[in-house]
DNA sequence: GCGGACCTTTCCGTTCACGGAAAGGTTACA
DNA sequence: TGTAACCTTTCCGTGAACGGAAAGGTCCGC
């Protein structure tokens, strides 16, 4: 489905845009890339979920692979998770936490130090999982309930269809292509 | 606790406060009881997530056990899920029709009427079904990320324990009650 | 039958997440 | 060297989802 991870912000601005030698995009280029408009990006770097992105010498905003993976990430997150700007600032900001919690723990021996580094990315996990977990279980709830509807929506038609001899020459109901998916994971979503 | 239920006022209002015989409530009270304000419920009833509410003599809104379920129903298909106000909407209009064809059914022999009506109720659920696995997957996604950094987490920290050999002193890290749930749902989320 | 708590509608204000125009600078290409 | 198409910042506008005050009416225990 494609990745998940936080893509990495700033790293080094000379390692940056060497990641597969792609060269930079333009914010109407990214935009239309990943879906947004100039403006949202704009607005989204204003909030402080990019970072400052590299500039071109007339100070043109120039994207990498990073910036766009980035980008997507804060679009699914808006888009398929409903989550506001402000929280989507603050999970990037939980997993830039853990990210440096990751290097300190890189550069110590102490076994005290490395518990308490590691105590501590445990509790901001357990706090996202607790968050996360109860959108999850809501919405899962509510499409068990659709599914069951839908089952039995089935059984009437599939009961119907028994009933009547001729089951041969039902109009084939004209905007149902096979429904969605078989239990779970339909097609493509209206979305916004 | 104290008197929650005012004296019934001469209940005459179609069948409805008949559910449970539970008396009506007013806007205060049934804000408090499902978490939002007086001012949201007024706001949704005005964008017609409500059906106009029995009023009392002098116009007080009433509601009811039916009422407060819609309102809970609406609250976490806003806070859990992440919709908006007009989508709400367009969920509880589709619940709607699908009521209305469900007693369309019920009036009806026709097996080529009865197809249809089914048909049309198969095909407004898989909308509905797609549009909430392309959340329900994104988030799965999200959670089952966390979860895998969670074990790495857990992993690092016995594997400390056990290099260490006095496991037994450590400082018993202050804030980090034990944390969260084993690996799914936490506890009490700070929502809100 | 009064007082205080609650309710009504109306209207204006606010925050979020952008949209869009203005005024000017930059880049790529002929 | 233009010039068209992009970019910059700044600022004001907008729709959604309410918050809050004003001006008045209602409910209810005492």
């Amino acid at each position: 489905m494609s990745r998940i991870t936080p893509p990495e912000p700033p790293g080094d601005p000379a390692t940056r845009s060497l990641v597969a030698g792609a060269s930079p995009l333009r914010i109407h280029e990214v935009a239309e890339l990943v879906g947004l408009t100039p403006r949202s990006i704009r607005y989204y770097e204003e909030m402080g979920l990019l970072s400052p992105s590299a500039r071109s010498r007339g100070a043109y905003r120039l994207f990498d692979q990073l910036d766009i993976d980035r980008l997507r990430f804060i679009k699914g997150l808006r888009d398929d998770a409903g989550f506001s700007i402000a929280e989507i600032g603050r999970l990037l900001e939980d997993e830039a936490a853990r990210r440096l919690a990751r290097e300190a723990l890189a550069s110590t021996d102490d076994p005290a130090e490395r518990h308490r580094i590691l105590s501590g990315r445990l509790s901001s996990i357990d706090d996202q999982l607790a968050g996360l977990n109860e959108k999850l279980t809501r919405l899962q709830e509510m499409v068990s309930e659709l599914q069951r509807r839908r089952r039995h929506v089935l059984e009437h038609l599939a009961e119907l269809a028994g009933d009547t001899a001729h089951a041969g020459d039902a109009p084939a109901p004209a905007g149902t292509p096979t429904a969605a998916g078989g239990a779970v994971a339909a097609g493509r979503g209206p979305s916004r």
